[in-house]
DNA sequence: AAAAGACAACTACAAACGTAGTGATCCCCA
DNA sequence: TGGGGATCACTACGTTTGTAGTTGTCTTTT
């Protein structure tokens, strides 16, 4: 996996289209998009291309010889880059002031709680 | 205070400057953030034009009738919008896999665990 | 076979961004 | 009092992003 690229805000719904079920045509991708954004087909492929070239998806034949896409990087990655990134912008990179910001800012189920502080409790033990 | 308007990575830069301490004229912008970026006076400048076009900055005169720019906007709130939009864009608007995320991807000091907790505790009984 | 779609490759084009340069003023100092 | 620096208002220009349109080919369906 090469180093997950930069990936715009269209874009990264395209990415997740296919991280959630790939590999896919570009005109299934319009479909799968379709409610939610409301693009015009060339539209994806304009996105599909981009991506392409900037290595974060790949392409293969399917069967009826049509072009099909798919990651060429793993979301956990991509999601990574973002989140250092969007850290290092707004809490200079640290984060227990981004933590508290979420913290505070959103309201959580008492078994939400629960669980994040179970998890923030292995954090340490590893 | 207006709507926490789209504010640019290096806009950002200049927007910390300013709630760091404001008012700062032009120039002086330009030393503060020179160790930082190293950007011409004139960037600083085009980046402070278009923070105040977006309602971002406002400006006053000083003593000596130059420009100052100081913040129109509270770094809380610009905070809570990119932050909004972060989670948005990649957790889908849920604030749980944003702090599972963080809390799995940081390494937290066992202090900052105890902290965490007790805000997470806080966030309930509010 | 002609019309209708799918697919692909190019091209388009405005707004936002990053990063300045130019030219006009004005004020201070040697 | 003339030149140099500080300020300002404009202009500039390449890149990235959002959002398509155009054209040409291939295929599938009446």
């Amino acid at each position: 996996m090469p180093p997950a690229p930069d990936i715009s805000d269209s874009e990264w719904s395209v990415m997740e289209a296919l991280w959630e079920s790939s590999p896919q045509t570009a005109s299934e991708l319009t479909k799968t998009l379709r409610p939610t954004m409301n693009w015009a087909e060339n539209t994806v492929r304009t996105l599909l291309m981009r991506l392409v070239d900037k290595g974060a998806l790949k392409t293969a034949e399917n069967a009826s010889g049509t072009r099909t896409f798919l990651p060429a990087v793993k979301r956990e990655a991509c999601v990574r880059a973002e989140g250092e990134s969007f850290m290092q912008r707004i809490f200079g990179g640290a984060a227990k002031p981004l933590l508290v910001h979420f913290a505070q800012n959103s309201k959580l189920t008492a078994e939400e709680v629960k669980e994040l502080k179970k998890l923030l409790d292995q954090s340490l033990n590893s």
